[in-house]
DNA sequence: GCGCAGTAATGAACATTGTTCAATATTAAA
DNA sequence: TTTAATATTGAACAATGTTCATTACTGCGC
């Protein structure tokens, strides 16, 4: 066997690994992973799992990093359904991607959860995965720079991840089912209004 | 030893083993609780501990039970410091209780992450517990019923728990170091525009 | 082809934890 | 003081991530 085919391999490895650790995600949440239940899923002996990754840990981190592109991918094709030629088409631009990012959540709510119920034993995220995490208010960036053309760049990201923020606490809250279950069509009001009046104070006058 | 002297007895120990979660929990957060460890603070044998609380869990709950009522204070604190006799008087007392909520946070980080890190074997969580969560958004109502009397009680509830929602999101982004630490001047400026924001148009225009 | 060096895979063993429970100690009442 | 009820103990168990000595395999030089 070649080189390249026992990277290949391992690659492989790596992907049915990710895939198993997803799709037993999905079902049962991400609580209930158990390294011999994948090692069994992707049929390799218990201790085979650390030929592949290093520990759970790094797996958690992989799906996440899957989830993320994913989420991003989301988060894009909102921000693609509006054309944000007025400072008022740039707000209703913000209000899609956070709709996009409530509907994501929701649709892929056990995986999306993961992301922040990874409890690492090192606190310390590998930078692929922080550079992952921030990515994420990149959408935010050309809607805000219409509505804020005087801010500069740091004023800009601060006022993007407050707004991301805002919206995330607010699908958090609103998707944890152990409290009150809000209709998914109140939660899209609840969130637009608060992504509206949080930029009205943007745009002049007319 | 009277009926009574015993249940003391239980009592004081119940007391001395939340203390020592606590201490714990603040020393070293939640996810190095140990039931070993706390065992051996509080004097007791191992399987001493399930004769004082059923598990883990429901130690868990009453730590998290003590420290609602401590945020529900602080809450109530920033909220009496502000008297909230007009509409503009009322949004600045919402201010101060969203400030109070991210001082709080900050100043019990542990305590106050292990609210939300917790991982509870059975999901469904005990009523008085629930309560005591959703007892958390009643600070805002009488600034908002000044912000809006003619909305419904069902419609100033949402606002709150909207409103609450964007804040907590603000400030558990804000306090997770792991991505970028946020000065806490500039977290409460954040916070006050957001607040602010979202208010602005209750407010009938003068 | 054949044997060998190196690599990969295996699964038994280990460490850590929460939880249980039979055995022991304690205590209040008679 | 005896006794029955209760409280406490800590050894044992179960679940789970991780390690590592052993075994199996695989490509390469002869």
């Amino acid at each position: 066997m070649t080189l390249s085919a026992i990277a290949k391999r391992r690659q492989a490895q790596l992907e049915a690994l990710i895939d198993a650790a997803e799709a037993r995600i999905i079902a049962e949440g991400v609580a209930s992973l158990k390294a011999r239940d994948l090692a069994s899923d992707i049929g390799v002996a218990l201790g085979g799992l650390y030929n592949i990754v290093e520990d759970m840990d790094m797996l958690l981190l992989k799906v996440a990093q899957r989830t993320m592109e994913r989420l991003d991918a989301a988060l894009e094709a909102g921000a693609a359904s509006v054309v944000a030629d007025t400072p008022r088409a740039a707000i209703t631009q913000l209000v899609a991607i956070a709709h996009a990012y409530y509907d994501f959540s929701r649709n892929n709510l056990r995986l999306w959860r993961a992301l922040f119920e990874m409890r690492l034993k090192n606190p310390d995220l590998p930078e692929w995965n922080r550079q992952a995490q921030l990515g994420l208010f990149r959408h935010m960036n050309a809607p805000l720079a219409h509505l804020r053309p005087e801010a500069d760049e740091a004023a800009r990201t601060l006022t993007a991840r407050t707004l991301f923020a805002a919206v995330h606490g607010v699908v958090v809250i609103g998707l944890e089912e152990r409290l009150i279950a809000v209709p998914a069509a109140a939660m899209k009001q609840q969130i637009e209004w608060l992504v509206r009046a949080a930029c009205e104070g943007f745009v002049s006058p007319a």
